[in-house]
DNA sequence: GGAGTAACTTACTACGGGGTCAGTAATCGT
DNA sequence: ACGATTACTGACCCCGTAGTAAGTTACTCC
């Protein structure tokens, strides 16, 4: 009665199909929590539900792992976004809107999580640097920067650089999502809700960019 | 001849007072190389020309060595940037002058390094965490949002949240600082000059905060 | 149902590096 | 000049963990 050699409750189940998702969220959660060298590899199987061994069976080894991590999951994202710029409107109405796609990606749990490894640790993986650089903070700019060239154009902003002003934004964008996860412990965002903040980026950015007269700066002292 | 047991030349130097400093330097080359955990006490001491053993002289050990680090740097520029805001100027030229000079500050070599190791493994120091964020980004904000709060009162700049502005032009130059040390393996900033991407800068801050009509952005689908 | 196979586990090895401490070399005092 | 003192060294211990391989369990298909 005590043992179950045969009984219907297997001690574990073969699921090779889902377990490399299963090994690269738990991968997520233990690098983000210790790093690459501090977490271990132990923890990674046991958030995963599986042995050791078995990340192994998956992935060559500790770094490929985390490699294949940060690999895989901004792009997915930025697409999403992409995919959502309302085709016939404004520029500022487009701006608006991608503004407000990018806030809620940029406050989802892992992107803090991610981006900080990246900024920590990609550095040592020259390649998947470059190809994250231009998957995602590069191709977000251009984005940005089309839509300002387009209001540019449309006399709906003033004249700027459009790639500065996507550097801008995304900068902007990109700060506040790290900030936004650990609102708690940071003073100076603890009062506001997320819409609060939102507001506030995009009121900065339609000023910074709109068009305006802008008068007594040129003449100044020059 | 071979030997020198007596001779002038002793194989190493008593300098209780200069070994912190040199530790500390080279401490944060190797942290800054590899992290918190993947850093080799004994390449620290090899960097600071000393043996493994002297570190512990000085420091309890490993930890303690990267918070006393972390700790001892960044507010001595914060110190130094403060100090040289014009005093009788307006709030326009002191925003423009503390911007330029955060931006000589936030390019350093040891800027980039610091902060990307404060940012991925400062929060499992929850108290130095605490006593980092009140001391460097609130300070800078604050000093921020006073500058603008005068130029509000004064007419140079429009009536926004003088919080949320020190919060964006904090952002603004924190992310540009960073990337300004990689700049040659980031594509968008390969081809300008600290000055431009400063002029860049300052020309989308004022213009955000700056005095302006922004006419038909209110009433658009209102 | 039972042989065969693929998926998974567990116990193990190897080793790098944090921390220690007994000894050694420089410097100071007299 | 020669102990006494203090700064520093370097060999050592030992633990934690990446990676491995032999063994075990679940599933498949005849």
């Amino acid at each position: 009665m005590s043992e179950s050699t045969h009984a219907n409750t297997p001690r574990w189940r073969r699921l090779p199909g889902e377990r490399p998702r299963q090994i690269l969220d738990a991968a997520l959660e233990v690098f983000g929590e210790r790093g690459l060298a501090a977490a271990r590899l132990e923890d990674i199987a046991r958030s995963a539900g599986v042995s050791k061994g078995t990340i192994y069976l998956y992935f060559p080894n500790k770094e490929a792992l985390f490699c294949e991590m940060i690999r895989e999951i901004p792009s997915r994202h930025i697409a999403v976004v992409e995919s959502m710029i309302p085709e016939n409107a404004t520029a500022r109405e487009q701006l608006r809107e991608y503004l407000r796609n990018s806030w809620d990606y940029v406050r989802t749990p892992s992107f803090e999580i991610l981006y900080r490894l990246i900024l920590s640790e990609l550095h040592h993986f020259p390649d998947l640097y470059e190809q994250f650089i231009e998957e995602v903070p590069m191709r977000s700019m251009r984005i940005l920067a089309a839509i300002v060239s387009r209001g540019i154009d449309s006399g709906e902003f003033r004249d700027i650089d459009p790639i500065a002003a996507g550097r801008m934004l995304h900068s902007l964008l990109f700060v506040h999502g790290v900030w936004a996860a650990k609102r708690a412990r940071i003073p100076f965002m603890r009062d506001l809700s997320d819409n609060q903040v939102l507001d506030q980026l995009v009121d900065f950015c339609l000023h910074a960019i709109g068009q305006a007269p802008a008068p007594s700066a040129s003449h100044v002292h020059t």
